[in-house]
DNA sequence: CTGAAAGCGCTTACAG
DNA sequence: CTGAAAGCGCTTACAG
């Protein structure tokens, strides 16, 4: 039971009395051995614990049999579900997961891919910092980005998640729409406003939001109620951490939520499930999303002649609702247009 | 322009009819090698862009430059935070970082761990399942949870967190608190439950209450409100996403927050400064606790017979305070103990 | 100061 | 069916 060394094929060979090349063969079951002798083989590697080393291999074939993954925005609040749903398509196929942040840094995200570079990855999943293309670098590349994004590899279909919500809050009988974005330089949120603005109903009104636009403090209130008592009944928001910013500044302004006005979100955070009301939002697949993404990066590693597998359009996101979007008052009461709140 | 293969020493030797060791001696600036022929050498290897392999420096060297960080518990919102402060510090080292997520389960745990040793990792940073202890793995480990945790190297002081929390709502005038845990099988939560209670002033009233314990359907109401109007002003969690969840049930029960009662929260995670009212809360320097972590894995990794340096006690804890805790109407109008709100 | 050689662990043609 | 050999890129004693 003392710790010895890693049983290396060399190991191997030496106390079977046969040759490392066989004994390769017998493991990865690629060269013909005897039936019997590649059956002594293995349980001897099994007994002494053999677990081949991806070094040697790598240094021998070219390929680390590792994955970069770059995640290019600051603090991302996606990152955990991401990384998770990344890390876990990867070792299915037998891939590892190297990390590096760039910290929001367009000269890190550059320093970032050159480490990931001389380690060796074999390709790179790169979520991309707003608005930003990743350039050449001479490796696979899948980007996990929106469907309008030139270059985009895989992503949900933000545009047809924002038709949702609007459709599911007309649904409900709303027929005056704030739509919040954050910053209008993410093709994400873009292409999220977009879907939302093409679905709202004939003869609504709406009013668009950026809550990081120029001339607005940062973190300064969004002056929601205002809008409300100008007969804003649906608050629509492209992230859960701004449909959360909604929903509390409207809720400390004294107005009820889904009473008086509803508020939706994106991406179904932790948090989204958690607060009173429950935020109705968008639930991204990310494990087809990055199952896609890593199917997509294997196919350009391992075989770069054959052609993209991976559907175009982006993945559709599923509404998720809860309990922050609700009828408005005038349509509970009377189920026609333009209603006024409170 | 066009895209050749990397270039190797045995290129650069080649170039300049030199020998590979001399090149090597000459970039690791290690062996001793003529000014002269040193700058050369140094010269033409950044003009052909030489990187070196690690793979091929693994091989040699038997170490991989690649440290493993294990995230045990699912979509742990601190991930990001931490991945981003770990993958810092190893880079700044010269190490990469590879990731295993093991979503809560013990048996993914240990696969993950194999995963990450089978890519020859020189060493493991775990972020370990609530409660659960990491066994001897043969590989140098530090573990990141909490300084009364048996083999815990290093972490934030949860205990002193929660003296500060407690320490903030008394000097606020509050003496009838409601301690907010979310897990009691969390050695982190327990830690901080047990500062918050070391620091509640004499005669103070208060409540424990687990989220997550047993009998309570999970996501169910806290029922907090019944609390507030029992005379609890302070509802102070273990976590900022109870927090959450208390602000936004005492909001929706139409109690003001700080007015009527005071919520606080810990981690500063994002959504924290985002509500309204902002959570007061106590910030981790993830920054601090990652050097740690890495520069002890790197001493036991590279001289394995010195002593830890890792300062004992944990990395204190910073009082973020924002708007969501404030004195209790009673203590306002007479500053004496033993309030009622409303 | 510089170079030839060995070897880390593996795989892959190629002989036998 | 099995084995000897070469080589991936690097570093490290050891000669010269």
């Amino acid at each position: 039971m003392s710790t010895r060394p890693r049983a290396s094929l060399k190991d191997i060979a030496a106390e079977l009395g046969v040759s490392v090349a066989t004994v390769s063969n017998a493991i990865s079951g690629k060269g013909r051995v005897s039936e019997e002798l590649g059956e002594r083989i293995r349980a001897t590697a099994l007994a002494r614990g053999y677990v081949p080393s991806l070094t040697g291999r790598a240094l021998r074939t070219g390929r680390s049999g590792v994955l970069g993954l770059v995640l290019a925005d600051i603090a991302n609040p996606l990152f955990p579900k991401i990384a998770q749903a990344v890390e876990a398509a990867a070792a299915t196929s037998g891939y590892g997961v190297l990390i590096a942040d760039s910290r929001g840094d367009v000269t890190e995200q550059t320093q970032a891919i050159r480490r990931l570079m001389e380690r060796g990855a074999d390709g790179l999943i790169v979520v991309p910092r707003r608005g930003t293309r990743v350039g050449e670098i001479g490796l696979p590349v899948a980007v996990i980005d929106t469907p309008s994004t030139p270059g985009n590899t895989v992503s949900a279909d933000h545009w047809g998640g924002g038709r949702q919500v609007i459709g599911h809050l007309a649904g409900l009988g709303h027929r005056h729409f704030v739509l919040i974005g954050g910053s209008a330089a993410s093709n994400v949120q873009n292409d999220r406003i977009s879907g939302m603005r093409s679905a709202l109903p004939a003869g609504a009104r709406h009013t668009l939001l950026w809550a990081e636009g120029p001339g607005r403090a940062p973190g300064a209130p969004l002056g929601l109620a205002a809008l409300a008592a100008g007969g804003a009944t649906a608050f629509a928001s492209v992230s859960d951490l701004i449909a959360l910013r909604a929903l509390t500044e409207l809720q400390s302004a004294g107005l009820a939520v889904p009473e008086d006005v509803s508020v939706t979100g994106f991406d179904d955070m932790v948090w989204a499930g958690v607060v009173t009301p429950g935020l109705t939002t968008l639930h991204q697949d990310m494990p087809t999303i990055a199952r896609h993404a890593v199917d997509e990066l294997l196919r350009m590693i391992e075989h770069p002649e054959t052609a993209s597998a991976v559907p175009p359009g982006g993945v559709p996101m599923r509404l998720v609702v809860r309990q922050s979007a609700a009828a408005p008052r005038a349509a509970r009461t009377c189920p026609t247009e333009g209603a006024k709140p409170t």
